[in-house]
RNA sequence: GGCUGGGUGGCAGAGUGGUCAUGCAGCGGCCUGCAAAGCCGUCUACGCCGGUUCGAUUCCGACCCCAGCCUCCA
């Protein structure tokens, strides 16, 4: 069974869905003023991988990942580029769409945007005024009242003494409480504001959040997800306002992916130490970067280096290799079904285990050392693992690409073409049958030299990129 | 200061109260014209100090160290 670590309760606890079957889940997706980094790619892989999990074991998923379209960096940017607010938004969720594309990341059901849900959001804020958890300020923003809602902090294991103790206070805001937080905010001249009735402005971040989740997930739903840093504040005001408006659990399950760090760091904006996905994919494949992300636990910090995606290009080089030769047709005998089953058994508890992606990697490896001991010997059998092998790795959203184009496909700038090799190969061949060793080596010398790896089987010659 | 997570072999990274993680790298062998790939074998571990236990890297306690959150951030 299904064991989820719960930011909630502190603890992994068995996944059971509100509703036999039916998997409703969230995911905090991104603030659209500027192209993905690692970090948000690592989000984007790690709940793809849950919600392709969740689907093969046979859930019917909901996924709604959202896009925050409107907030005072946006604004900000939009002002700097001297660009309209929407056209700075278009672009770069359109490049999101393709950062997420090429990390084979599958569309969630939903993908809703602040700037299209301003009618829930209105009708939450105006529950919340209503219940006496939010409140008109001087200014005439409206606040959450956080005193109101007992339950705050209980997400993130705080307590509103030790809060206010650490708050910073802003001279100029006109909040009760320095932790409360702003749900509806007037326009300033020349911002994008809706009408609402309480003037022109726009929705605070948090509240976006809580009502698009609302409205495509009910009022009560199985997971949510972002990364840690929105733990606090973001998700504990979700559910302050979430659960004060409707009185009744907002989520089951919490879920928090961990950082990419550089040097031991957390990757951030604020920091200036990013790398975006785009500049990562012009020297890497997206599979080693999907991998590379996968290869450490979730929640685990993910150190980002060279050394790192070197190392998830091996991996891969490994499996494909194991895979030459071999179908993708998975087992559909029951015979065939049960040589595997040890494997398939061992992977999915590894993933019952809150995602136990680097341990189900590992499994895949004993799939790929059985290929390669078996292979010669007893060719169907080998084909079995094989078939298992790109079923499990599927899972991960890996072992997608044809094994020879994986393993003869480049990441940067490749200097010598296919029909160049061949041609090389070709003369080579034809050394080694005169037992020309010298001029066969200096052919495979010079291939290296390009990044060009041969490797002899019999009479025939293959070659990879290294 | 408060709250979270961590500290595993050369590197990355799982896990477990007493036989193997796994990948890369190293070493020896097989295969090969030589290689590459692969196979067989093999060496480097569990922050520190106590405690529980027949036995602890794994459980408990203290300590040290690291990262994160407490302010926009995936």
């Amino acid at each position: 069974m299904l064991h989820i670590y719960n930011s909630l309760t502190r603890k992994k606890d068995p996944f059971i869905p509100l509703t036999p079957g039916h998997v409703r889940m969230y995911v905090c997706g991104m603030t659209v003023y500027d192209y993905c980094h690692l970090g948000h790619a690592r989000v984007l892989v790690v709940f793809d991988v849950v919600y392709r999990y969740l689907q093969a074991q046979g859930f019917n998923v909901t996924y709604v990942r959202n896009i925050t379209d409107i907030d005072d960096k946006i604004i900000q940017r939009a002002a700097q580029n001297h660009e309209p607010i929407e056209q700075l938004t278009e672009r770069f969720i359109a490049a999101m769409h393709e950062d997420a594309q090429a990390l084979n990341i599958l569309p969630p059901t939903h993908e809703p945007r602040a700037t299209q849900h301003i009618q829930p959001i209105l009708h939450m804020i105006e529950q919340l005024l209503a219940k006496g958890h939010a409140y008109q300020a001087s200014n005439q923003d409206i606040y959450y009242a956080v005193n109101s809602f007992k339950d705050y902090g209980k997400l993130s294991g705080r307590q509103l003494e030790d809060l206010r103790a650490g708050a910073r206070v802003e001279p100029d805001e006109a909040k009760r409480d320095p932790l409360d937080f702003v749900l509806w905010k007037r326009a300033k001249p020349g911002e994008p504001s809706w009408d609402s009735p309480w003037g022109l402005g726009r929705p605070g971040w948090h509240i976006e959040c809580s009502a698009m989740s609302g409205s495509y997930l009910g009022q009560h739903f199985d997971i949510h997800g972002g990364g840690q840093d929105l733990q606090f504040p973001h998700h504990e005001n979700e559910i302050a306002q979430s659960e004060a408006s409707h009185d009744c659990t907002y989520v089951n399950y919490w879920m928090h992916n961990g950082f990419v760090r550089v040097n031991e760091e957390k990757m951030s904006k604020s920091l200036g130490n990013f790398f975006t996905v785009r500049e990562i994919l012009a020297r890497y494949q997206a599979e080693e970067v999907r991998y590379f992300i996968l290869g450490s636990h979730y929640k685990s910090p993910l150190n980002y280096g060279d050394e790192q995606l070197e190392q998830a290009r091996n991996a891969l080089t490994r499996l494909y290799t194991a895979l030459r030769g071999l179908d993708r047709q998975p087992p559909t005998t029951q015979s065939e079904q049960d040589q595997t089953q040890a494997y398939r058994q061992r992977f999915h508890a590894a993933m019952d285990d809150d995602f136990n992606t680097p341990e189900a990697l590992a499994v895949l490896f004993e799939l790929a050392h059985e290929i390669n001991r078996v292979r010669s010997q007893d060719p169907a059998y080998a084909q079995y693992l094989a078939a298992t092998l790109y079923q499990l790795g599927g899972i991960l959203g890996l072992l997608t690409q044809d094994p020879q184009s994986y393993l003869q496909s480049g990441s940067g700038s490749d200097t010598i073409d296919a029909s160049q090799i061949e041609t090389l190969i070709a003369q080579r061949l034809q050394a080694r049958a005169d037992k020309d060793w010298p001029e066969a080596d200096r052919i495979r010398d010079h291939l290296k030299t390009q990044g060009i790896i041969l490797e002899d089987s019999g009479n025939t010659t293959t070659w990879r990129r290294l």
